[in-house]
DNA sequence: GCTTGCTCTGAAAAGCGTTCCACATATTAT
DNA sequence: ATAATATGTGGAACGCTTTTCAGAGCAAGC
């Protein structure tokens, strides 16, 4: 296929003149514009893009990382990423990480060799030195809040979230109230931790370590929760659990094994993902897809300006309560 | 950040031979191998991918187009591919086209500008026409059916899919049955009505134009359904509905409404989203990951093999029924 | 002893578009 | 009338790597 030069030499003008008429700059003759663009169609021209990258130091693609792309909550938020690139222009490299910090240092890496001009984690496993490191090669934002010093994040106050959650059971009633969460040590879980624990603790309740259930990622783990409850000493009258998709598991297993809900165990969920809707969950809800917006509106801001590089932002979205039949 | 050249300065060399490193080319001298390796190390360098996708006319990215992001059913397919994609190490990029050709067109695009390697496009709203001219381009993958001459498909057999659900309906009994579909006029929903319309004539039932629900694609849009069939002359006794979230939202609403499923209402969904075995929806379903997965191999074999360009390749996935509650 | 065939290396071309700088002409302001 | 500004255009450098080709040195084979 024909390249600039061609075109140039077909239309007797200069390649910075097709340049000119391909970016719209002003200061091409408008006789001359449209003869070129007459030989551009005739000719069946495009740019190569990767050309046009290598030149300009940008490729208008942003890479998104998450642990598993077949995931509602994680949907949610690409939609809300997705929506606003659109509108600027920028494409999407979704990846999949699979809380791996190998594939992930992957991904970091094609902020470093140019691939991608800004980056989005939904999730991340990698240490903030790594992302401290590559955030140097291009903005970075996370949707969880981080410890780092120059990755900015939008994110999910989780300690009000849980902290909701608790004071809602609690104003019910219940006493033994337990909790599941997914990976154990992230940011966002640690988080969720502090409010459980410090709500217990303000009613005078020691958890014990049969409420609490961790690594939970699949609707499979959500049902594997009920069978250990029914192995517990003294089974929580509630559960707090991190995702809605995993307080379904519980529900539905729960029913299979005859114990009602909310008469014999109430669960309250964490996000806005549909399921909850379906199956009546009560939920401490927040707008994963609203997130992914803000993200992307944080990350082309900081793509644009360079003032930004190194200076740490962070946006907290609150959660509200939204009460349904399972509590 | 240093080029191939200042490496190639600093170890005495020429580019060519830090290149030859670079892509592990064999007959490269050990000692300069080593001796270039360790001055990469220092410079931090790394190539500058886009100048290499110039070169080499490659990106190792494709492309892949569904109409929203957020919807289970593409998730899995898009699950399907990013798992192969990892092993031949291709990034993906994922591009939300709302069904609009518009945006369809600006992702076909990506083949023409070298953006992508290739495209698989899990639903698609353009004509013949367009994917023929695109396909010039580059290898295009449907996860439909499709009538081009140099498209190749991986699809699921929804006329089958439709003809089991409808074969055991009748079994049951049902001979008042609707239907409830996506896009009105996709070469899946073709296929499924004529299993559907053929079906009822073998057993001279003449179907009602009231029992025909087409462009249902969210939950609401399924929960409407279940509001028009209570207007209904002659309500139907069951329904076959082509995906699960839409099964899901007219058994919840028909809950609500004091119609009992399946007393009252028989549901047939067809898909393998997790909602439906949440829900203990009866479904023919079909490995929508799977179906991604064979996707991206047979793109995989095409950009690697010119011969194949223009030869039309087609795979179907057979269907199996799942019994469940709803039915 | 001469040919053949490896191993290893560098120069240069090819892949392609953007943008800065210099220069020319035309128009407006002073 | 002259300076200043706006408009329009081309040349050349720049962004960076891969790959082909040519050639040198050396070992093995006949």
């Amino acid at each position: 296929m024909a390249n600039i030069r061609e075109i140039a030499k077909l239309a007797g003008v200069s390649v910075s003149t097709v340049s000119r008429v391909l970016n719209n700059h002003p200061y091409v003759n408008e006789k001359k514009r449209a003869e070129i663009l007459k030989i551009i169609e005739e000719q069946n021209y495009v740019q190569n893009s990767n050309a046009v990258h290598l030149s300009t130091g940008k490729t208008m693609v942003i890479g998104v990382t998450l642990p598993l792309v077949n995931n509602q909550y994680y949907s949610s938020i690409i939609e809300g990423i997705a929506a606003e690139a659109v509108q600027h222009h920028y494409k999407l490299m979704v990846c999949q990480t699979n809380n791996n910090p190998e594939q992930e240092r992957s991904v970091l890496h094609l902020l470093k060799n140019k691939k991608i001009d800004g980056l989005i984690m939904c999730s991340r496993s990698s240490s903030c030195e790594t992302l401290n490191e590559y955030a140097g090669y291009g903005p970075i934002i996370t949707c969880e809040a981080n410890d780092t010093t120059s990755v900015s994040s939008v994110h999910i106050d989780h300690y009000q979230t849980f902290l909701i959650g608790m004071e809602y059971l609690m104003k019910k009633g219940h006493r033994r109230i337990g909790y599941c969460i997914g990976r154990k040590n992230s940011f966002n879980s640690q988080h969720r931790k502090r409010a459980y624990y410090e709500k217990l603790r303000s009613i005078d309740v020691t958890p014990s370590a049969e409420w609490s259930f961790e690594e939970c990622l699949t609707i499979q783990d959500g049902k594997d929760v009920v069978g250990k409850l029914l192995q517990t000493e003294e089974r929580p009258t509630a559960m707090i659990v991190s995702c809605n998709h995993i307080a379904a598991g519980i529900i539905k297993e729960a029913s299979r094994l005859g114990i009602s809900v909310p008469e014999d165990l109430a669960v309250v969920g964490c996000d806005d993902q549909p399921i909850g809707e379906l199956l009546e969950i009560t939920t401490v809800s927040s707008s994963s897809t609203l997130m992914g917006k803000y993200a992307f509106e944080m990350l082309h801001k900081r793509i644009w300006t360079q003032q930004l590089v190194g200076k740490k932002e962070e946006k907290e979205l609150s959660p509200v309560l939204v009460e349904r039949l399972t509590t």
